[in-house]
RNA sequence: GCGGACGUGGUGGAACCGGUAGACACGAGGGACUUAAAAUCCCUUGGGGGUGACCCCGUGCGGGUUCGAGUCCCGCCGUCCGCACCA
């Protein structure tokens, strides 16, 4: 038996090289053939593949695998996410230059890639560290500059002030730097911006065609966008000396139908007027300080109590000028929504209402609930936000929430105090960092012509390679000469812009950068008309919102400036579910890694032991694979010990793709078990089969030129035969249909009956079946070859083809043996199974009708009773009501 | 709080448009082979009852629609995810 084992790790290295020599996997750029682009979101070089990884590459690889025997010319490419902090860190760390750090990194991980067997074009592959990729990255942002959709600006950032840089939001940890613990500032600094609010709406409306996403990420993005239809209103402002500027205040609201309920007006802590107001008021100015150091805090800021400071002033109602209500700086209004200044109606905003009780303010119901009574309605713990008709307000009484709105926005448009707003969450994306390791913002900084773009001709501005790490702060500001340059307008002393992009820049091009690599240009037109967009994209969840929508700007944007030709870069997306682990713990409370642990299966159920003293350790939730709970398993040591093509197969059969696997040893055994089980399969078959060469195996194995084979069985088939024919193409149809819709797991539980069909009927001499099991057996190698690729040439080869199964056509069901002349249904009884029935599948209404009431199960149940009814689902099921 | 998804055996999960619930796999139990173990093969495996053919119950809980509900509707309970003072 032994000398019968498959020995996957030594035959994977073989068939590896034999897909390379050939060049199997090269795009074929063959305009005659439709083309099909399936890219899975490249990696970030972080040193070494994880098992989140090998998941979402396998299932790349089978559509890719899979399209390509379809006939599809496939754009299959693979590259690497290469700019980054972790890079920096390391040079901190460990004194090793960023780039010698990342393109360490890139080799083993290129190394543990390719020992997947991913039918990846290798020759397309960059790094967006690269300079060829940044410099074409500069020239894209050069004409957005020109467009107007990038800009400078100020803006708020977390400044950390001992390691002198901008840390983003995750990085401030209880309003604390994460590395160096001291407290975070908040600093006003030029920073560069994307105008991605440019194409707010653009960005939201074509989410309804984004048909083949996940409804789950449209909805995500949405709720990013965030659009809100309402109304400007400008408030007059009374009880102090004012500057011109500020004797009006302006609000945003959607509430407007509530105007006549408003009682109050609030003011953002970082509004013009507080800035004005706190000039003379040295409290106000300590309550604006205490908002900002809340502000610093994300967690702080959740449950913080509503505060506010009365101003003193008085906004005059538009509508009712008699009527003034008081003017509060809030801690809970935003500057950057709206206007940074709301009214407050506390009868139907529950914020408003807990700061209303709060400082005594009137609550005046002006929407009254269908059946509720307007002069009894009073508002309690909670503001009444639901539908129902206006009171207490003038002309809109009587009207619904929707016609008060618009009775309301006509009557103060017409004053001239009023103007329709659309508003959104968005805003536009920050792309400054004040790091090393990016790609450098091509512009330069003159003390006379002020900001110019470097000359195209200039460009790349490359990275300088001697930069150190042994102090805080961009290397790239306290470079002693990287900076200093002239300025191509005036030809004067200027320096450079010091910040580089941020790095969903990078990732939100590198797929039509794919399409010609080489290319001059930053995107070769033709190329991308032809491959985008991308037919499947597929990655993590964890860019629902940022990189998907940062990647629909760009590709937009991209058009606008002549790049691309379309808005939307991925056609259809897939995003997968992660990979978790049991975790352990000993008793001293440590984590324990799956390789320090045995587990035995006793009466008590599951038990865990370590390894090498026998103590038991605590098996705790299954989660997400993560260092600091040691519960990894590294791809390289299952490859080492199973092979590729186990991983492959496990990561595909247990759980639905979009939803978490947990990786488990038993379930990486039954992989292997499975993947020998075939194997075996194959070597017992093996003397039958070769009989019938000349019937399947040799005829198949000539045959040519990409279209499907042809196959003749023989005429004399006995029905065993015939029935392990209807389950293999039962079987071709149906995994091609999962792996069409990308559910593996049903495509593998496809293969295994396929399996055990073949197992079964092995044991059987009659007539035709030695054709009907090389049949059988060819295509259950083909069905299996996108998942265990190397495993699946191996067996062709050993079948005696000629081929690569990697060129093989993918074979087509004989329709004629999908559908069978005898079918059997249920038979109910007052909607329950009593019997079943096996009858000819064309049979008519009364022939089953009466097939079915002779069943003796269903005797029984009718037991006598009069017959009311008899429902005949055709081919489906039979109900006998009695 | 708002938005969304989900709840099926010991476990992961199947079940198309409302039509035989539990495919397939893991685990478990029993048996064969073996000096023994591993590997492999065979049988059993939702719960309960019956010698048996069979019968009853069962898809988070409570109702409803229907000849028929895991699937549709209403109301709960629970889990997970996203957003979170967005005016």
């Amino acid at each position: 038996m032994a000398a019968d084992r498959y020995d996957a790790p030594k035959r994977e290295k073989h068939w590896q090289r034999v897909w390379e020599e050939r060049g199997v996997f090269r795009t074929a750029e063959d305009p005659e053939k439709p083309k099909y682009y399936v890219l899975e979101m490249f990696p970030y070089p972080s040193g070494r593949i994880h098992m989140g990884h090998v998941r979402n590459y396998t299932m790349g690889d089978v559509v890719a695998r899979y399209k390509r025997a379809q006939g599809f010319d496939v754009l299959h490419p693979m590259g690497w996410d290469a700019f980054g902090m972790p890079a920096e860190n390391a040079a901190m760390a460990q004194n090793v230059h960023p780039a010698k750090w990342t393109y360490e990194n890139i080799a083993t991980m290129r190394a543990q890639l390719k020992s997947m067997g991913l039918s990846l074009d290798w020759e397309r592959e960059f790094a967006t560290c690269d300079v060829a990729y940044y410099h074409q990255q500069q020239k894209l942002f050069l004409d957005f500059y020109e467009k107007g959709l990038a800009y400078r600006k100020t803006a708020k950032v977390n400044w950390d002030p001992v390691e002198k840089t901008v840390l983003a939001n995750e990085q401030v940890i209880d309003g604390k730097g994460w590395r160096s613990g001291a407290p975070v500032e908040q600093r006003e600094l030029m920073q560069w911006f994307f105008r991605i609010t440019a194409y707010a709406d653009e960005l939201l409306e074509a989410l309804d065609g984004l048909e083949r996403w996940p409804e789950k990420v449209r909805t995500m993005q949405a709720n990013w966008i965030g659009r809100s239809e309402g109304l400007l209103i400008t408030w007059d402002l009374e009880g102090k000396k004012l500057p011109k500027k500020l004797q009006k205040l302006e609000v945003f609201t959607t509430r407007h139908d509530t105007l006549f309920g408003a009682s109050f007006m609030a003011i953002s802590p970082e509004h013009p007027l507080t800035a004005h107001l706190a000039k003379r008021s040295k409290r106000l100015a300590a309550f604006v300080a205490e908002c900002r150091r809340m502000g610093t805090s994300e967690e702080a800021i959740e449950r913080a109590e509503k505060q506010g400071f009365a101003t003193g002033l008085f906004a005059v109602h538009p509508l009712e000028p008699g009527r003034k209500v008081p003017v509060y700086v809030a801690n809970f209004v935003l500057m950057d929504y709206g206007t940074g200044a709301i009214f407050g109606c506390p009868a139907h905003d529950q914020r408003d209402l807990e700061f209303a009780r709060k400082y005594g303010l009137d609550v005046l119901p002006v929407v009254i609930p269908e059946g509720a009574d307007p002069a009894t309605f009073e508002i309690g713990d909670e503001a009444y936000v639901g539908p129902g008709r206006l009171a207490n307000s003038d002309f809109l009484d009587g009207l619904t929430v929707e016609e008060a709105k618009e009775a309301m926005a006509a009557r103060l448009e017409a004053m001239g105090v009023g103007k329709r707003s659309v508003n959104y969450r968005l805003r536009d994306w920050l792309i400054s960092r004040q790091r090393y390791w990016g790609c450098p913002i091509p512009i330069i900084h003159c003390p006379d012509c002020g900001v110019v773009p470097v000359p195209r001709e200039d460009l790349p501005v490359t990275l300088p390679e001697d930069v150190t790490f042994d102090k805080p702060g961009n290397p790239l500001e306290r470079h002693p000469s990287w900076k200093k340059t002239k300025c191509p307008q005036c030809g004067k002393a200027a320096t450079r812009e010091t910040d580089t992009f941020d790095t969903f820049v990078d990732s939100s091009w590198y797929f039509a950068r794919f399409c010609a690599p080489h290319a001059e240009t930053p995107v070769d037109r033709q190329a991308a008309d032809r491959w985008l967009p991308v037919d499947q994209y597929i990655g993590g969840i964890e860019h629902a919102i940022l990189h998907l929508l940062y990647a629909r700007f760009f590709t937009r944007a991209m058009k606008a400036t002549g790049h691309l030709g379309l808005d939307e870069p991925f056609a259809g997306l897939f995003t997968q579910g992660m990979v978790n682990h049991e975790t352990y713990r000993d008793k001293a409370g440590n984590w324990r890694s799956p390789q320090e642990v045995r587990i035995v299966h006793s009466e008590e159920g599951r038990r865990a032991f370590l390894k090498e003293s026998d103590e038991e350790v605590t098996i705790g939730a299954v989660e997400k694979m993560s260092k600091s709970k040691r519960n990894t398993v590294d791809p390289s040591d299952i490859i080492a010990r199973f092979g590729a093509d186990t991983a492959r197969w496990f990561m595909l059969s247990d759980s639905p793709p979009e939803r978490d696997v947990e990786w488990t040893e038993e379930g990486v055994q039954g992989a292997w078990r499975f993947q020998q089980r075939v194997w075996r399969l194959i070597g017992e078959l093996e003397p039958r089969i070769k009989a019938e060469a000349a019937g399947v195996v040799g005829a198949a194995g000539a045959g040519e030129g990409g279209g499907h084979r042809e196959r003749t069985p023989p005429s004399d088939l006995g029905p065993e035969a015939e029935a392990l024919r209807r389950a293999a193409h039962r079987a071709l149809r149906d995994v091609s249909r999962d792996i069409e819709g990308l559910r593996f797991n049903r495509a593998v539980a496809h293969i295994h009956e396929l399996t055990n069909a073949i197992s079964a009927a092995q044991k059987s001499n009659t007539p035709g079946m030695d054709w009907a099991l090389a049949e059988a057996i060819t295509l259950l190698i083909q069905l299996l070859g996108p998942m265990m690729p190397h495993f699946g040439e191996e067996c062709w080869a050993r079948l005696n083809y000629n081929t690569l199964l990697a060129d093989e056509p993918w074979p087509r069901p004989d329709p004629a043996l999908l559908v069978d002349d005898m079918i059997t249904i249920a038979v109910q009884v007052n909607g329950k199974r009593r019997d079943e029935l096996t009858i000819a599948r064309d049979a008519g209404r009364e022939e089953v009708e009466a097939a079915a009431l002779k069943l003796d199960g269903v005797m029984r149940a009718i037991g006598g009773r009069e017959i009311k009814k008899i429902i005949v689902v055709p081919q489906r099921i039979v109900n006998v009501v009695a």
